[in-house]
RNA sequence: GCCGAUGUAGCUCAGCUGGCUAGAGCAGCUGAUUUGUAAUCAGCAGGUCGUGGGUUCGAGUCCCUCCAUCGGCUCCA
């Protein structure tokens, strides 16, 4: 007999040999329905894995994120084999689930897939889901499993298993279909009932681009049809609140061929907005001791070849304007951190004057590779809410943790509060990848993960992800569409300072060596406002918003009235605009609705007379009638309410 | 940069296997209407069908180049 622990702690005995799905069984009979996946002792096994030994058994149905991997796990197998089938010859190499659903990376060979072939697939793929067929684990010697594989050319397979123990390789097989895998299936094909294939795209193998480029289809699966209607709805309506839809809708922001790729225009209502935010920084900052400073958009050659990043970047970089004077080059600045030394070297300074914290909303230019523009977030030409503390090793600890608080403020305010903090790490086995010597990494690095840890920020560690000159403690946030993107971020530099000989005087009288922290909590003003548009799907917070009343007049007879309305608002910073159309209250009310205004005031005989508006909010319809004076004591303190101060 | 897809009016889109002067809705303009909480009616105007080349009697439609956009990969100072 043996012992299975379940997770509310009550532990059953069972004959050696049984499977989870026994003990599912045990539990009932509706239940063991539901049950697809299993994990004994933390690790996930088959749902008809036989047990020897005592242990502890979590079960999982189609409700838990192992339950649903196992299951599009398995639906990557069943796809494997319908491309096989479809296409025969064709090599596969590896088809993990992902977040949500999987894929398959396959090397076609002399076959090609478009986006027309993926409703064949599915097809096949469902036939082959019906027939019910039962994945089973089977164990082979390492040889076995190498001359398998050499037989049928695929030279994938092969280099994965060269870098297995033997021992320890497995096969799953189901039907006629055969694939190295090592477990976490779902008991049979026949619980996958929807299945989408979503898209195809290129992958390099082991995502090295100097290696051959795969093949890769996107899919998803369900246990129901209703599921899937669901999820593709929710496709959908994510869409609605892509930042470059909203962005054109609402004005903000627009981009031009002629001006070139990722160089983005801001329009007269995404330019005050962005204003608005940097305003809201500024004022931060101030409290929190910064000083503004102001540097140009270009540098000579020279400034990045100190900095190190013109030997790094100066060949995928915008090329050097150059000047009438032969061998003069300057470079449009791809960050602002060389400039801001410059600053530093203007003078001397004492312990006593520091940490000197320098902030620049700076634009910086950066070539990025064609295939990497996307709308906002990746722009060639944005604008960082940068600034670079100089700072004392004693002083690094606090200053660090100022920022952190600081950022975490920004996003407090903005309502970001599922974000994931990541301190990105050097990766150990590259070190031609960074600069500067290790004794200054490690005490970069010890120095983010004690400041993440005293400020109970709950952190991933990133290896190999470390600026080449530092570590870093990013702030990441999803899109509407569930990528990540990093805003936030703060920096470590030991390097810079030593590249730009920058120094202090230390109490000892000695020069001593400043440390340099890099910091923007927005990221860059282009990203932070894509992301804080598809978060509000482009209902901003009141304080923000380029427009937040909307008067409407019911005729032109009480134009007057309106812009009376008008006048008082202005007068209590409200912003506001008066429809003055010749039409109806019906299609003004649409078209303020249709661009989010948040507050709309409808005027007429009525209220022209009682000196009043009648107030419809945004999305929630008419809320009542009241004088002009009380609707601007309504408008300031929804806007207090949503603001805090940053407390130093 | 790589793989795949897309590009028709300011916006959203139709235009089948190549065939008469390229369509619709919204937006715009003009006029009528003077309006009470999500689209008033009528008329008008608007496109060298992303660019350049080719095939053809004939190209928005087929082929090639380039540009841009979208989904990924790689990259991200």
């Amino acid at each position: 007999m043996i012992a299975i622990t379940l997770p509310d702690g009550s532990v059953k005995q069972f004959e050696k040999g049984a499977t989870p799905m026994d003990v599912a069984k045990s539990i009932s009979e509706g239940f063991a329905r539901n049950v697809i996946s299993a994990s004994f002792n933390e690790e996930t096994i088959e749902t008809s894995t036989q047990l020897t030994t005592d242990g502890h058994m979590v079960l999982y149905t189609w409700r838990d994120d192992n339950g649903k991997k196992a299951f599009w796990h398995s639906s990557a197998h069943i796809m494997a084999q319908a491309i096989e089938d479809l296409y025969p010859g064709v090599k596969l190499t590896i088809g993990p689930a992902i977040d949500n659903g999987f894929y398959y990376d396959i090397d076609l060979g002399e076959h090609s897939i478009s986006d027309k072939d993926l409703p064949t697939i599915e097809k096949k793929m469902l036939e082959i889901a019906r027939g019910k067929h039962t994945f089973s684990l089977r164990e082979s010697s390492k040889a076995d499993a190498l001359a398998y594989y050499k037989s049928q050319n695929n030279e994938y397979k092969v280099e994965l298993i060269e870098n297995l123990e033997d021992g320890t390789i497995t096969f799953c097989d189901h039907d006629s279909f055969t694939d190295l895998c090592r477990g976490g299936h779902i008991p049979n094909t026949g619980i996958v009932k929807a299945i989408k294939l979503m898209s195809i795209a290129g992958a390099y193998w082991r995502g090295d681009e100097n290696k051959t480029q795969l093949t890769r289809i996107y899919g998803v699966s369900f246990p129901k049809q209703k599921d899937l209607k669901e999820y593709l709805e929710l496709l959908e309506e994510a869409k609605k609140r892509d930042h470059r839809k909203l962005g054109k809708e609402l004005e903000l922001f627009t981009f031009s061929q002629k001006v070139g790729q990722g160089l983005p225009l801001w329009l007269p209502k995404g330019a005050a907005l962005r204003e608005r935010l940097e305003d809201f920084l500024s004022k931060a900052q101030k409290k929190a001791g910064y000083e503004m400073v102001m540097t140009p958009h270009i540098g000579q050659k020279e400034l990045y070849v100190t900095s190190g990043h013109y030997a790094k970047y100066g060949e995928d970089s915008f090329q050097p304007i150059r000047t009438p004077k032969e061998d003069e080059e300057f470079f449009l600045k791809p960050m602002n951190c060389p400039h801001h030394c410059e600053i530093y070297k203007h003078r001397q300074w004492s312990y006593k004057d520091l940490p000197k914290r320098f902030a620049e909303f700076g634009t910086v230019y950066r070539y990025e590779q064609s295939g990497e523009l996307h709308g906002l977030t990746r722009v060639r030409g944005f604008t960082q809410d940068d600034a670079h503390i100089f700072c004392t090793a004693d002083q690094l600890d606090k200053e660090f943790k100022n920022v952190i608080d600081l950022v975490l403020y920004v996003f407090g305010s903005l309502g970001f509060e599922n974000f994931t903090a990541q301190v990105s790490l050097r990766d150990p086995d590259n070190p031609e990848k960074y600069i500067g010597d290790v004794e200054n990494w490690e005490k970069a690095e010890e120095a983010i993960i004690n400041a993440a840890n005293d400020k109970g920020l709950n952190y991933v560690v990133e290896t190999g992800e470390a600026a080449f000159y530092g570590p870093k403690l990013d702030f990441m946030v999803k899109d509407a569409l569930g990528r990540s993107w990093q805003l936030g971020t703060i920096q470590v530099d030991y390097n810079l300072p030593e590249r730009f000989e920058l120094e202090y005087k230390g109490s000892d009288n000695e020069m001593h060596r400043p440390i340099m922290i890099h910091r923007a909590p927005f990221g860059s003003m282009e990203r932070f406002i894509a992301i804080l548009l598809e978060h509000t799907g482009g209902n901003f917070p009141l304080w923000l918003m380029p427009e937040q009343v909307s008067i409407l007049s019911l005729s032109e007879k009480y134009e007057k009235y309106a812009e009376k309305v008008l006048n008082l608002l202005e007068k209590n910073e409200i912003r506001a605009l008066v429809d003055n159309r010749n039409e109806t209250m019906g299609k003004k009310i649409r078209d303020a609705e249709m661009s989010k205004v948040p507050y709309m005031l409808i005027v007429g005989e009525q209220e022209e007379k009682d000196g009043t508006v009648s107030v419809r909010r945004h999305s929630e319809g008419d809320i009542g009638v009241m004088t002009t004076e009380s609707f601007s004591e309504l408008i300031n303190n929804e806007i207090e309410k949503n603001t805090k101060t940053f407390e130093v």
